[in-house]
DNA sequence: AAGTGGTCTAGACCACATC
DNA sequence: ATGTGGTCTAGACCACTTG
């Protein structure tokens, strides 16, 4: 009698290892919502039996997922879908306030409006197609210190376009989270030197002209679809990073 | 008759991890030189048996100093010290030329001079304490980008106080390791945005005054001494940065 | 007490690089 | 052919977290 074979076992493939192919199977199931973001795998045990692997080649692939931030570890606790991006405030590319607190953000506007071949090239969508706009001034101790323009897709973001925006509190992404069920999993921010023009200058209380820096930010879900540009403005004189080599 | 003990043992202690344990003693015995930048290390086996611990402990620890950036796992090779930082141009912060080619480099002053209190404090070292300073252009297709003012601590740095500089070549830290025997393992770049002194300027064919941005280098070597002070200016206007969050 | 991930072992076998 | 690191197994035991 043959031995009984694992309900989602890895067939073996030249050049790809068995916890590297496993690892892309887990990420297919998460991707998939079979374990939406904040809930728990389960565990190592069953995983791997599951699979029909070791538990040490569940491991690596678990490993992998980790490492991509797809999934948070904690010991004596459990796996965890990663809830969203942690620590990536736009702030940290500057020096306002004690840098600890989380600045106060105020909706200066909000406009439904179709998207530029800029704004469509970069969310993915076909020129002309809805948009939900949103200027934004973020203060630190009440001192305004970044003026932001955003741009949503919008099918997607149509709560967003109702209702009263003082509502929504400091923090964007939770409120993505809760109100649209998106939830940001990647993002890149792209710097540049520029100088204010008129309204954003206005809004921060500098002079037209003053030197800033632009912090172009394109944020993606879990499945790598963007979902969210930002443009973010703040003093130049004011911009302070360090990254470490090794 | 009590079995052989490892000549290097691992002691078991509260609280840290075997592997733990064995990375530090890895990493001490290579930061003493044991074995130098660029040698290969005993086989995974050899030192799982100097050290009494099994393979896969063994290949954590290794993994451990990997992710530091200490050591070169090569597959079919073997394990090697690392020679030096890879890819921490200064030029990845701006978008001169083709953005490839290395750009040339010319030595525009040389100077034996003592550590005024800020470099002191950066090089670890006492105010009026000897250093080697340097000025330096850095062209991409002849045309000059970033300027650079360097600080080297001078007994260590001392062979490159005398001969020609044009003999150098147009990358330092080959040099320093050639030359010097230091080599480069760790820095740190803090940005910032600042206005052009005259000095600067003529050297970039800029105006006096044009925005720029200001990057603050210290570099370390294997056993975390500082070695390198190095502050470089580009035009703002060709700054050009991207981070990934996730 | 029960369930989770983390550590550690001792071994077999595979894939890559070099002579 | 030989030596290297990479993969995989099957298990034991430890450490953390929660009911």
């Amino acid at each position: 009698m043959p031995s009984a074979r694992p309900a989602l076992s890895v067939v073996p493939q030249p050049g790809v290892s068995r916890y590297a192919a496993l690892a892309t199977a887990l990420r297919a199931r998460i991707v998939a919502g079979e374990w939406p973001p904040g809930s728990m795998l389960p565990a190592e045990q069953t995983l791997a039996g599951e699979h029909g692997v070791a538990l040490g080649t569940l491991r690596q692939a678990l490993a992998l997922l980790a490492d991509e931030g797809l999934i948070d570890r904690r010991h004596g606790r459990g796996t965890f879908v990663r809830q969203g991006l942690a620590g990536g405030t736009l702030a940290r590319f500057f020096r306002f306030g004690d840098g600890v607190a989380v600045p106060t953000s105020r909706i200066v506007q909000r406009q439904r409006t179709t998207a530029t071949t800029e704004v469509a090239q970069a969310l993915g969508i076909a020129r002309g197609e809805p948009v939900l706009r949103l200027s934004r001034l973020r203060s630190f101790d009440g001192e305004p210190g970044l003026a932001e323009d955003l741009w949503l897709p919008l099918p997607r973001f149509q709560p967003l376009a109702d209702g009263d925006t003082a509502a929504w509190g400091d923090l964007l992404y939770p409120l993505y989270a809760a109100r649209c069920g998106v939830h940001v999993h990647r993002a890149t921010d792209s710097l540049r030197f520029d100088a204010l023009a008129a309204a954003h200058a206005r809004l921060l209380g500098l002079p037209p002209g003053h030197p800033c820096v632009r912090v172009e930010r394109l944020a993606f879900d879990l499945v790598g679809t963007p979902i969210e540009l930002r443009r973010t403005r703040g003093d130049a004189y004011a911009f302070r990073y360090t990254v470490t080599l090794t």
